[in-house]
DNA sequence: GGTTTCTTTTGACCTATATCAAAAACGGTT
DNA sequence: AACCGTTTTTGATATAGGTCAAAAGAAACC
């Protein structure tokens, strides 16, 4: 899905605003598993993804991987308070499949929230379904066994949980990647 | 904390407009343990809470109630999904305290979203506030020992830990309220 | 102030899931 | 197609935290 169109499901933008908003985004091509926010660094961008797909992370003490969200097609991603707040970031966000984005800086974006009331109201928009998503992962992870919890995953991301590594899925879900295997099974 | 003082702390209100947007709110007083939504009804109003307390939490198949999220003073409390999408609610709303709030309809807000561009800006830092507070919460429950969630609450709402029954706290973070008794103990 | 009801604590036992270790399967590369 | 690194599966064992039940403590009410 492209920009203008996902833009266009959500606020009726005339074609002039369309164009003016497309023109601060960048078309870039991004090569599977390239890191594109460390630990600690200040979000620089935000990428919406009209291909491929990505994740958020972030290493544990014991150093192993805890996948946060999994972004696909017609989804922003971005670590979402380093990027908003301008603050460190917790995660690590890469990519997980050779990925067609937009990508956007936080200045463009302040501009354009300034620039067009409709722009400021996608904002919240995307917010808010942002927020529901993951109280809804919240709610899964807080109170369902682990073969729930996968079975939300696939509600949830019925075409990627096939796509990626095991261990990303398991730690995802909050459950370590032998118990995900033994789910699968059956 | 009242409205006019919190709208201020966001975004530079002019007095005409504090003015204007304060008067589509209404000052309630609400007593402890009312119930501001309940389970599949469709949220009709957004609550500020200037004192006092409440919680959002649902019923589990077996009966059993689980805290969703507490609000404190000088937040806003809502079912989200339900007020902004107008969906049947998946939570109840109660207050915990005799509470002064001030709140306004799903109609009046969007008329203010409208109307002025920087309230719908103050939406979108609302929500991305929230978005950010719900994914350390769910960090914390995903990755931490009971201890440690413990830890993370008394951090995120130190006031509220011990003005409320044990159970809600519990079942906020995802434990019994057994264990959450042997942890205080020591 | 004594009775009822709700909340918290304590104890004994149990289970879902983690951990550790090794084998098997898979995927990309030459 | 044989090799090497990565991912997944399987097995054995350990443990954090759940469940059930009852006692102790607080709060609410007449």
């Amino acid at each position: 899905m492209n920009l203008s169109d996902f833009l266009l499901t959500l606020i009726p933008f005339t074609p002039a605003e369309l164009q003016d908003i497309s023109s601060h985004f960048k078309k870039e091509n991004i090569p599977k598993n390239t890191l594109l926010i460390e630990h600690r660094q200040i979000s620089k961008k935000l990428y919406f993804i009209e291909k491929g797909m990505g994740r958020s992370y972030y290493l544990k003490e014991d150093g192993k991987e805890v996948t946060q969200w999994f972004f696909g097609v017609g989804k922003f991603m971005s670590s979402v308070d380093s990027f908003f707040q301008q603050s460190p970031s917790l995660y690590f966000l890469e990519t997980l499949e050779d990925s067609i984005v937009y990508s956007i800086s936080n200045e463009r974006m302040d501009l354009l929230f300034s620039k067009y009331h409709k722009m400021e109201q996608l904002g919240r928009l995307v917010s808010i379904e942002m927020l529901t998503k993951v109280v809804n992962k919240l709610n899964a992870i807080q109170f369902q066994t682990a073969r729930e919890r996968y079975d939300y995953m696939l509600a949830e991301f019925p075409d990627i949980s096939y796509r990626v590594p095991l261990g990303h899925i398991a730690s995802y879900l909050g459950m370590t990647q032998e118990t995900l295997s033994r789910i699968r099974r059956g």
